[in-house]
DNA sequence: CAAGCCGGTAACTAAACAGTTACTTGATGG
DNA sequence: CCATCAAGTAACTGTTTAGTTACCGGCTTG
């Protein structure tokens, strides 16, 4: 407890300063703070985290967290951006219309089943966002545009499928989006419930790849000819 | 604040016991707080709701709410029993095997997709309940059996359909269970993050009627032969 | 008819919480 | 080398919260 006695770490000697293993490091500090908000609020939803939890989780204190991010709703609605341009940029990466239209498709179903799977986190905050009815989202301006680059390279890739008479005339880019986005979103995010309730662990290594397999193939089955 | 003065109501005529209308009724405020802890846990999660909210909905107060049901936690716990034993009991209703195979899950797809659209506490209940990993759900011991009668019904309805030819010999209940909720779920649960981000919103009764069209086309193409 | 129980009220308590304030430490530039 | 400012700490504050206690009043039953 009480280390205000002559302890040799509390003075440390100086350092050059382009080393960036000092204790004072805003970026570093900032970076932290947001990494433990976003594990926070996805655990405990917006109503649950705490403040003090997510100073800690950070390994600073909540002078820091108020000091770079206004109060605990800025810092929510930070961490949820920040969500959303991971997932929109990693889609952009895919570039669906190199290949052949279904397999665009199934790359497109692929890529957003596995993005689900290692990010929780981000359908953790979805639902909380939701549960409050996207009070917060909607007060973001700069996400408005981050996601019709989707719907618009998802279009092109239906065109051309129509065109070449493998698609139905009544796909629609929206509608195949939310079909694949549903089929990846529940599984998951209902996986604890559903395991419990029909007594199936779903999770497991090969269920997990079953249910991979169904999304393409119900995905591609709404939409051929 | 000070009614302590002679107020006509505060002692009230003597009524006839057999008559309901008393102050004094243990089954109406039992369901009354029930009702009012159903949606308040499903507007504000298990962390946001209140339980002197909960008291007020119900037009009682925190003494009753102890009284009934012990502390918070067995109080949310009741009430999502109760939500799942309301879907489970009107499903029973359906009798899915009295049509054809494909018209059996056509009714399916079409009950499970109206119930959500009419429930929509039921979706957020589940929700909250996902969000702590099925904490509270996994202590509860009458619903174990509740679930596996909609599984076994559907498996007949499959069954007959794969004798007849009409579904691919893979189609397996559950998954075609997941497929038709988590279509309904994924589409009713995200509508307000959906809406704001792809600017269209979906609540909408002809984006409803499409999104219903949509499910039974969906399910029935991925299990038809 | 009185004793006691059950449905009900309201004020209280201890802990937890978001947000603030007063202060310390260290780097930088004149 | 000292003035200044940014990074960081820790203790504090007013409010909210789940849960409790002390009490009220009317109905039932021996």
């Amino acid at each position: 407890m009480n280390d205000s006695g002559g302890n040799a770490e509390r003075k440390r000697p100086r350092r050059p300063s382009q080393e960036r293993t000092s204790q004072r490091d805003p970026e570093r500090t900032r970076a932290a703070i947001l990494e433990a908000a976003t594990r926070e609020f996805a655990e405990n939803g917006m109503g649950g985290a705490r403040v003090d939890a997510i100073a800690e989780r950070a390994g600073t204190n909540k002078r820091m967290l108020y000091h770079y991010f206004g109060d605990k709703e800025q810092l929510y609605l930070k961490v949820l951006e920040e969500a959303y341009v991971g997932i929109r940029t990693a889609e952009r990466a895919l570039h669906i219309g190199d290949h052949s239209p279904e397999e665009g498709i199934g790359e497109l179903a692929l890529f957003t089943w596995r993005y689900f799977l290692q990010h929780p986190e981000f359908l953790s905050l979805l639902g909380t966002e939701n549960l409050h009815r996207a009070r917060w989202l909607r007060q973001s301006i700069r996400l408005k545009e981050l996601h019709s680059h989707l719907i618009g390279e998802l279009s092109e890739v239906l065109e051309q499928g129509k065109k070449q008479g493998v698609f139905i005339e009544t796909a629609d880019p929206l509608q195949v989006y939310l079909t694949i986005a549903s089929l990846g979103y529940f599984y998951l995010s209902n996986q604890y419930t559903l395991s419990t309730i029909f007594g199936r662990d779903l999770i497991e290594p090969a269920h997990l790849n079953a249910w991979e397999r169904h999304i393409v193939h119900v995905t591609l089955a709404s939409i051929k000819r």
